[in-house]
DNA sequence: TAGATTGTTAATCGATTAACAATC
DNA sequence: TAGATTGTTAATCGATTAACAATC
């Protein structure tokens, strides 16, 4: 075990391993190896080995990794060994497909909140909460002690709900608006652009 | 300029280039320089100007580059100075909204086909198309010479689908379900799912 | 002209891979 | 035991940064 400084890339990897393992245990594995799962995940044997062992020895000589052990030790690393409440901002059609995507059940996070500043939304029950006015996130999302949002609003408005999610505490924001945004150093982002993303297949189409 | 093996990392930061430029542009900005556009998107100057450097000369010393100009630039490379048309398949919240999702426009793509296998939903118009049958999706796909697929089911059915839509000649799949999907190595897939990113991010909180 | 900024080279830094002793 | 696979080291590979001549 060497907890010094995790280079950020091993840490955007264990989320993949994460993914790969729940596949494997969804079709009844007990056990995988570095080979196999790297196999599953596109990443050599010996980087998988490696970016594990920067944590501690979870593996056996022989037998590979027990996979529901190397599972809680990795929701351990990245902490989702519990659940994380998370607001949407943006109650268009990618904040309501989110708000009952049931993606998050087990993974570590449950949507607790959404905001819109349409007063048409504003009052409607979204699953299992109300849809609050978008003026009122600080507020709201300070009292209840969030620091993750979806952000949902178009790219025209996207910097300015950032601005208030930052103010509110917040401090990852997954960013669906197809803009980049500046945030206080303390703050993560995440880019979810369909359009980014396909953009870098387009060349070697 | 030398347009030999152009690595994929690099690939992937010139959409992101590519958005900050269209943000520039939005605010009437004419001309930019390797250092705005790196705070602006969080890489450094040198590394913007190697990067735009491996395709050509598109700066000008003292005064930088021209965002139109360099715009059209990036665009050629990455091949989105065309439409490309695409496919969704799993039209679910996600699908749906994707598919009235007005960020496609004048960024290289179209929705122009899309997919489900709910009777209840097939033949249904969403946005300016009709829902289609799943079952038909290699005949319309290949007939149509569709090579992009956004990817919009449930993780069970994600790698019956990836399968489908490779028989079909679809290059690249944009994977919207929680899971990975084994793939022809001809075949790209980007993924987007969220919470692989939220958990990139907690790691911190 | 003077100031600014590119494109490019060389140096540095970091990440990946190959190999293998240890051991289950 | 024999085979398999880990954790780790050293070597390789590739990406980033710093620096600066060229030049707009």
């Amino acid at each position: 075990m060497t907890t010094e400084k995790i280079p950020d890339i091993i840490i955007g990897r264990l989320p993949i391993y994460l993914r790969a393992l729940q596949r494997l245990a969804d079709a009844g594995a007990l056990t995988t190896s570095s080979r196999e799962l790297g196999e599953l995940v596109g990443i050599s044997a010996a980087q998988i080995r490696k970016d594990i062992s920067q944590f501690g020895e979870f593996g056996k000589q022989g037998t590979g990794y027990s996979i529901s052990f190397l599972m809680d030790k990795l929701r351990d690393i990245l902490k989702v060994d519990r659940v994380w409440e998370i607001a949407i901002v943006g109650m268009g059609g990618i904040g309501q497909a989110l708000a009952h995507f049931n993606g998050f059940v087990d993974r570590g996070f449950r949507v607790g909140m959404a905001f819109d500043n349409d007063p048409k939304k504003i009052g409607r029950k979204a699953a299992d909460f109300i849809v609050l006015d978008a003026a009122t996130i600080e507020d709201e999302i300070s009292a209840r002690g969030i620091k993750i949002a979806l952000l949902c609003v178009p790219a025209a408005s996207a910097q300015e709900a950032a601005d208030q999610l930052a103010r509110a505490g917040v401090k990852a924001i997954l960013n669906y608006a197809p803009t980049s945004i500046s945030v206080p150093e303390d703050v993560r982002v995440q880019y979810i652009d369909p359009v980014t993303h396909l953009q870098r297949m387009t060349y070697y189409l």
